[in-house]
DNA sequence: GCCAACGTTGGC
DNA sequence: GCCAACGTTGGC
């Protein structure tokens, strides 16, 4: 089982919004970067865990954690030209962009911030992902031995 | 609202 | 296939 990090404005969609959510599972919708889509596409499986983590906010930080409950299948929202999201270069016989859906396991219970996390980017959290200067990944994995380290954090 | 980082686009 | 311009992300 592989870990993960995810990322999301809690001003759009947050850790409250996915409690809310029917059977508190959503569709990640709406990821469009090639990087993070062939993450989804070919490595996230069913099962896997990841960090759900609140960005462009108050408190950037890491509030819940969340399985995989469904594999990569293609996001619809790039074929529907009302949404957000459409991209013409996408279409049902040639998906361009791929969803999962995530349910929540648990809120933590607090924040862990990104300030905390920097804390210890040059010792147990070195080479994480989410603390490099400028990362812009939206779907990201970490590593166990991080992920362990964080768990323990809370 | 600023601005650094960086992915994407498009001219050549 | 290079690289400058541009747009977006995301912390502050």
């Amino acid at each position: 089982m592989k870990h993960w990090l995810i990322k999301t404005e809690p001003s759009v969609f947050g850790i409250e919004d996915l409690a809310a959510a029917r059977g508190r599972t959503t569709s990640w919708e709406g990821v469009r970067n090639y990087q993070a889509r062939n993450l989804i596409r070919d490595e996230i499986r069913k099962g896997d865990q990841a960090f759900l983590y609140h960005s462009s906010c108050e408190q950037p930080g890491i509030a819940g954690i969340v399985s995989v409950t469904r594999a990569a299948y293609p996001d619809r929202t790039a074929l529907d030209p009302r949404d957000d999201h459409y991209d013409a270069g996408s279409s049902a016989a040639d998906p361009r962009w791929y969803t999962f859906d995530v349910k929540l396991v648990r809120r933590l219970k607090r924040i862990i911030t990104l300030d905390e996390l920097r804390k210890h980017a040059g010792a147990e959290l070195a080479g994480m992902i989410v603390l490099r200067a400028g990362n812009r990944l939206s779907v990201m994995p970490v590593e166990n031995a991080h992920w362990r380290f964080i768990i323990e954090l809370e």
